[in-house]
RNA sequence: GGGGGUGUACUCAAGCAGUCAACGAGGGCAGACUGUAAAUCUGCUGGCCUUGUGCCUACGUAGGUGCAAAUCCUACCGCCCCCA
């Protein structure tokens, strides 16, 4: 049994981590409580709306986890309930609701991808579902009526919505109240989440103690945002790196999605090298080092991380040798042809294009390549045994 | 319940009978340039093939008018606003 830290120095410390963009109710609050050298429980909730937990999950994860190294007990709450209804936050529509079946599917791998993360300490996995799903009416009235319409049209999505005349649907008031039950559900001691979510933390913290009469603290974490221009970290959506993606996704988006002037924020959020060791590193790349080695070095951290140091470097090698040396990759996915075949028909059947219009305008733009050969016919014939590049950064290989 | 508005490709958004597979923007893809950056420039962005002033499918859904419909009519469905 992990024993619980109340040394004010490191807890203190933990206050002035990284990841942390604000606490409630206040620091002080908070030292007060951690150090009364109870083992508290704390968790972070997440919605399986999408299959991985990408670069912005990691920022509670690696906060849970230092709660968890001061001793406490630390849970990982899969919103299995919560998803089907859709969280409002910072979304300008509504949510399409995903099924339950789509939700089943999605959180398959939460809990292994979380261990990535949580690696070095214990945690406990829990399901809203459980609670959530036995409510009744009364209990949902009840609940419900703890927070006024004044309160959640405040929130400034929902202001948003009102000024584009885009719809707000009654279950999406009831959202906060439900992730805020999970706190009451759980009795729990405090949460963690990203600021975005400070609003229904908050409904958690005040049911808590409106129904328990219970304090709750709630840790905020900063957001994947570049702070001083307020861009997204990374320059698309899809580029979002995911910790189950393959070792070299991980590498090769970081090194194609991360802007430069990002390096150091996703270091600082989504890493736990030292501080010391990145201010030192932001410096020299100030300095005008070429900014693709820091990028490299944060590459290879995100892998090392989620995949191990051995996976780090052969990642970074490929990297190396597809990409800075232009040479094929050492692992080429291989599709089986029986004889051979128009480079349009392996390229469709092969599913690398969805159409072979698709593949034809590739070829007309020049993205296709033969044993090194550049296509320019459509009705090219490919041999067993040949390799297709398609665009910058895909392979095939036919048997 | 009454009145007004609206529904277009991944998203936003033009079009309001033929020249519409549908302007433009964003996103995505590809090419040039690079550091697989960013910025910039260029092209592409429904499907099929026999690549054509070709065929099929698509402008909420179902019908209708007409040589011809995303565009007009009818019904239905959804959404927004105002009044009650």
């Amino acid at each position: 049994m992990v024993k619980v830290i109340t040394d004010e120095n490191k807890i203190k410390e933990f206050l002035n981590s990284r990841y942390i963009e604000a606490v409630f109710p206040s620091k002080e609050r908070v030292v007060e409580i951690l150090m009364s050298g109870n083992k508290l429980s704390f968790y972070l909730g997440i919605d399986p709306t999408s299959p991985s937990l990408h670069l912005g999950h990691s920022i509670p994860l690696l906060l849970l986890k230092q709660l968890g190294k001061l001793g406490h007990k630390i849970i990982l709450l899969i919103g299995d309930f919560t998803a089907q209804i859709g969280d409002p936050t910072d979304k300008e529509a509504t949510r399409k609701a995903l099924t339950a079946n789509e939700v089943k599917q999605n959180m398959k791998t939460y809990v292994t991808q979380a261990e990535r993360i949580l690696n070095e300490v214990g945690f406990e996995v829990k399901y809203n579902s459980k609670w959530l799903a036995k409510m009744n009416l009364g209990d949902v009235i009840e609940l419900a009526s703890k927070v006024t319409v004044q309160q959640m049209i405040a929130r400034d999505m929902f202001q948003e919505r009102i000024k584009n005349e885009r719809p707000i649907y009654v279950h999406e008031f009831l959202y906060p109240l439900m992730q805020g039950y999970d706190s009451v559900a759980m009795k729990i001691d405090g949460e963690v989440g990203g600021n975005d979510q400070t609003f229904n933390m908050m409904v958690g913290r005040d049911l808590e103690k409106a129904l328990l009469n219970k304090e709750k603290l709630v840790f905020t974490t900063r957001l994947l945002v570049d702070a001083s221009t307020g861009k997204k970290i990374s320059k698309s959506e899809g580029g979002m790196i995911a910790v189950n993606d393959s070792t070299e996704d991980v590498f090769g988006k970081t090194m194609h999605s991360i802007l430069d002037e990002m390096i150091k924020t996703v270091f600082e959020l989504c890493t736990e090298v030292p501080q010391s060791w990145i201010d030192e590193r932001d410096k020299v790349r100030q300095n005008g080092e070429n900014p693709k080695i820091f990028k490299e070095e944060l590459a290879y951290e995100l892998v090392r991380m989620y995949h191990g140091e051995k996976a780090a470097e052969k990642a970074k090698e490929n990297f190396e040798k597809v990409f800075s040396q232009g040479q094929l990759p050492d692992e080429i996915q291989e599709f089986k042809i029986n004889g051979a075949m128009t480079i349009v028909n392996v390229l469709q059947v092969s599913g690398m294009v969805v159409s072979a219009s698709e593949a034809k305008r590739l070829i007309d733009q020049k993205a296709i390549e033969v044993n090194g050969k550049t296509v320019s016919d459509w009705g090219t014939r490919v041999e067993i045994g040949s390799t297709i590049k398609i665009g910058s950064h895909r392979f095939l290989k036919t048997r």
